[in-house]
DNA sequence: TTGACAGGTGAACGATTGTTTACCTATACT
DNA sequence: AGTATAGGTAAACAATCGTTCACCTGTCAA
């Protein structure tokens, strides 16, 4: 009973924590934290922090600072469609993730292109999707990559048989492309975006 | 001559205190950042911060903090794939948004949900993908939504006409469906995600 | 040639940081 | 009944924070 009622507590304090990193990018200093929270005494925070650094929902630098942990992360991951809806109820702050994280391995070899035409449809990207590309990594066959084709740049599935290499559209309206003077791999497709609002 | 060359000194010295942003998650303090680019006096910091505030690279908080401008977007947007690929030289750090912030408005509200089954397969939505929801929206008539149909879970088309409501999903293998007895809708696709690695 | 200025050094400043110690008060567990 | 223990107050602490001042040094334009 009055477990779970601490627990209740402890939880809105992580989600107003959370929300002041959110907001302002950076973590709140202990006497931030004492306003926030209504607290008094600096010690009081001192020992919430203790228990959070041991749940991981923020963590210290080198230099013993407090860096967000399970914090930074916003979006709840929940089941599968078919398998069930969970309720709300089920929530839990450990299975939340970011998504920037999620996606994204090397920033700065990474970015966002926005495809039009339809020639990798039947693959599921569609005209209007974006597409994560990493440039940083060596395509293997079957990847879908951003290539230069003789002058031009394409989306397609890369095909390697031995030496020669075989760009395919998965659109059969179009044709497999095998370059004849030059091919330039821009990057590797990572993953697919599309936004609907 | 000159300066373009300070020019690249400054956009050197933004992505070294953006990749201790990024690393960290936190801001460094104006002696971290004496480290890391490599100065002695915390006044030439001062002034390079002035600047920075200026360019919107960062700014502050009305505690007087450093908080990220620009830095805490991360993935650079280039064109369309047909409009030509755009060279590294004309990356630029002002063309750069966050996938967190690009994908999600209402963080509380919104969650991750894994596709199994490939119902919606004709609209891009394959079995694997992730798709962003948003329980805090009303629907309207063409959204995608997470509903619940007689007990079941499905990802559907909504359509309403007047009173009645359909779901129609985009494989025509499967039929429209017309809820009985009870129609809960947990909420609207507003994103979908495919990730390839 | 001169002056203005951008960029940097070095040191001092009060304010704020996180830590620590001592003490208080309920609740939970033998 | 007695006693740990979790959670909080209050105050003192050195360390670090960001600001500011005086001063130095090249570069560019008049």
């Amino acid at each position: 009973m009055t477990r779970a009622l601490r627990e209740e507590i402890l939880k809105a304090r992580i989600r107003k924590i959370a929300l002041f990193y959110r907001q302002r990018g950076r973590m709140p200093s202990f006497s931030e934290i004492c306003q926030i929270l209504g607290l008094r005494s600096k010690n009081a925070v001192s020992k919430l922090i203790k228990k959070l650094e041991n749940l991981k929902v923020l963590g210290r630098d080198e230099k013993g600072r407090l860096i967000p942990g399970s914090i930074a992360f916003s979006v709840k991951i929940l089941g599968t469609v078919e398998a069930g809806f969970p309720s709300p109820a089920e929530e839990e702050l450990a299975d939340t993730i970011s998504l920037d994280d999620f996606l994204i391995k090397n920033r700065d070899a990474t970015f966002l292109l926005k495809i039009s035409g339809d020639s990798m449809s039947e693959a599921g990207i569609l005209p209007g999707d974006m597409v994560i590309v990493d440039k940083g990594q060596v395509p293997k066959s079957g990847d879908i990559v951003i290539a230069e084709v003789d002058g031009e740049w394409t989306i397609k599935y890369l095909k390697k048989k031995g030496e020669s290499i075989t760009l395919i559209p998965a659109n059969p309206k179009y044709k497999p492309l095998k370059p004849k003077n030059e091919l330039k791999i821009a990057g590797i497709v990572t993953a697919v975006i599309r936004k609907y609002r």
